[in-house]
DNA sequence: CCGCCGATCTTT
DNA sequence: AAGATCGGCGGG
């Protein structure tokens, strides 16, 4: 089926408008790509739960820049996570990517993650699926809608089958209650315990 | 299957 | 000192 990658038009709105028409896109980074099952929208300094709350620092400076471009920060000392930068140039609105489904390449993400001991836990995971597609501070500030890293997201048509469900956001304290989280519900690439 | 805990960088 | 995480280990 035909992929169409999405243009800037798509990134510059708000994360929670733009985070539940990311699932069931597909993220391509050359011969890997995932269909996106699980995101999160994080709203700038207007959200508790944001990087960007407290304003800029030299992490999150990307995420105060245009729209359509990765924020990829490293968390825990251990682990890289990717975001996409939504809304308008300020804003500093982002969805993370926590979950996808490979659709292609997955020979190379299994070397790229030696320790997932099933096909389920490749990329089941925001810092998982950074690790299965390559994906570390060299692709800070990566440009979508260019792919001048060779990165993208693409719709090639597949209809999701079901409607989005939302819950809380995962792992925070601050800005725990806002349902800014959706997930196509039964997709087993989903990350956690089901809910 | 479940829960605990360590690894180790950024920001407060 | 806590955090947008993960995986190894021990117990049930």
């Amino acid at each position: 089926m035909s992929r169409r990658r999405l243009g800037r038009r798509f990134y510059g709105r708000d994360p929670r408008e733009v985070a539940p028409e990311l699932l069931g896109t597909l993220l391509v980074h050359g011969e890997r790509v995932g269909r996106i099952v699980e995101v999160e929208a994080y709203c700038g300094t207007e959200d508790p739960g944001s990087h960007a709350y407290r304003g800029p620092t030299p992490r999150t400076r990307v995420m105060f820049g245009p729209p359509g471009h990765l924020y990829v920060y490293f968390s825990y000392g251990m682990h890289w996570c990717a975001n996409v930068v939504c809304g308008t140039d300020g804003q500093a609105g982002a969805v993370l990517l926590r979950a996808v489904a490979p659709v292609t390449g997955l020979e190379a993400m299994r070397a790229a993650r030696p320790r997932a001991r099933r096909d389920l836990d490749l990329t089941s995971g925001p810092a998982k699926l950074c690790q299965a597609f390559g994906l570390d501070g060299a692709f800070d500030g990566a440009d979508l809608v260019r792919s001048d890293r060779g990165v993208h997201l693409a719709v090639d048509g597949t209809p999701l089958g079901v409607a989005p469900a939302t819950s809380p956001r995962i792992g925070l304290s601050a800005g725990a209650e806002l349902p800014w989280r959706w997930y196509v519900p039964g997709d087993p690439h989903v990350s956690g315990r089901p809910r």
